[in-house]
DNA sequence: AAGTGGTCTAGACCACTCG
DNA sequence: GAGTGGTCTAGACCACTTA
């Protein structure tokens, strides 16, 4: 019902009409918008604060700007992070990258390299992410823009393309260090890695991310909750 | 509101009273009752269907049984899991394991071992379990009253000891393999090994499990879904 | 004070399950 | 058909925010 209206009507971070509003707008009661905003909060579409309004979810708002990154410090310091761009290329896709975002083999690719770094005592860089997005929609970026940014990637993201990540599979696994991770984290070649393979989706359950994140786990974790 | 009722008035699996008894018994209205139980539904405290009743959740029901297993195969197979317990002995605590228990440093505590088997050609294991548990609750626990357990732990950890695993937090690390888990797994020592540490919780936030596993991500991963 | 979301009510009707 | 959860209504009152 209201799903389709959120695809575009109203922008990231733009307070939608009221309740009483879209209860008039639909012509059912206030209890059922109310139903149906509660679904799409729980879903991480809209955010409520009670007083000022319901908005469209973000990844502009502070609150959520690390809403995907699951990693957290052994011992439970909480350090500010940095994201360093190492490079920015524009390839034809592969098989994988293919399969990952529902392209076609070959089609144009945007594929982005970067750490994350925690500030700290030793400052180490603890995320590699090879990064894959569709050339027709990011097209345009490029490594001089992204070095000019403080923001996190998605919020960048959704400011120069308007694509709002709206959730993500991830997959698990841990792999020997390859030279070029080594080299990049400071870790022996060969040393145990958390590989973590993201796919990201927009609306609609588009594809519109295929991430490889090389974790060094030494002194962090991946943590998740269980219920 | 019904929350100090879930913890012990009606057993795992059972029916609760319906909806128009619950209004009537605390003196409220049916849809207040009505959102009480969704919150508790969706916290996986209770399951609701649809023109039979509503249910203390178990893990003796067929649906939850790997509630709390990301396993998943790489190549999207499903194959049934099989858990061979190696040895169940009762010592006292570590410092390590009454962190994660909130016990005494050498409080008595169940350890138990076992590895998860994927029935397939190979049938290989593919998880080490060390799986440490509070004395007091399950000191009654033996190897061989578990070689005849054909049913997930939390099931029998259910019937057994009446303890429901209600959520659980995880933290993943990339760690060499050490000659134990090395010779469990097949694998070589030093290959690289998916660390999952978990920490369960009954009812109260009462943590009442500690667990290693180790997962040889080969042929299988560690899956998670983000929003 | 006006506008927003947050909670609750009392009742209606529907969809599903089971004897 | 009786009993269950599932959905919706129209309205009341409260808590929070802002001007």
């Amino acid at each position: 019902m209201l799903r389709a209206l959120g695809e575009g009507e109203w922008g990231p971070g733009a307070m939608i009409p009221s309740e009483a509003d879209l209860a008039a707008r639909f012509g059912v009661s206030q209890g059922t918008v109310r139903k149906a905003i509660d679904e799409m909060a729980a879903e991480n579409l809209l955010v409520r604060r009670q007083g000022k309004g319901t908005f469209v979810a973000t990844h502009n708002d502070p609150r959520a700007f690390y809403r995907f990154l699951r990693l957290a410090s052994n011992d439970g310091s909480v350090r500010p992070t940095r994201s360093v761009p190492l490079s920015c290329r524009h390839v034809a896709a592969t098989e994988a990258v293919a399969q990952a975002l529902r392209l076609q083999a070959g089609d144009a690719v945007v594929t982005l390299e970067r750490t994350l770094n925690f500030a700290g005592e030793n400052g180490e860089h603890v995320v590699l992410d090879e990064i894959f997005l569709p050339g027709d929609i990011f097209g345009s970026l490029t490594l001089e823009r992204l070095q000019q940014e403080e923001r996190s990637l998605y919020s960048v993201f959704e400011s120069w393309f308007g694509v709002r990540m709206i959730r993500a599979e991830e997959r698990l696994r841990a792999i020997p260090a390859n030279a070029h991770a080594a080299a990049l984290l400071v870790v022996p070649e060969g040393a145990p890695l958390l590989l973590v393979e993201r796919i990201t989706y927009t609306y609609g359950d588009r594809p519109v991310e295929w991430r490889r994140g090389f974790y060094n786990t030494e002194h962090y974790h991946y943590f998740n909750e269980l219920s």
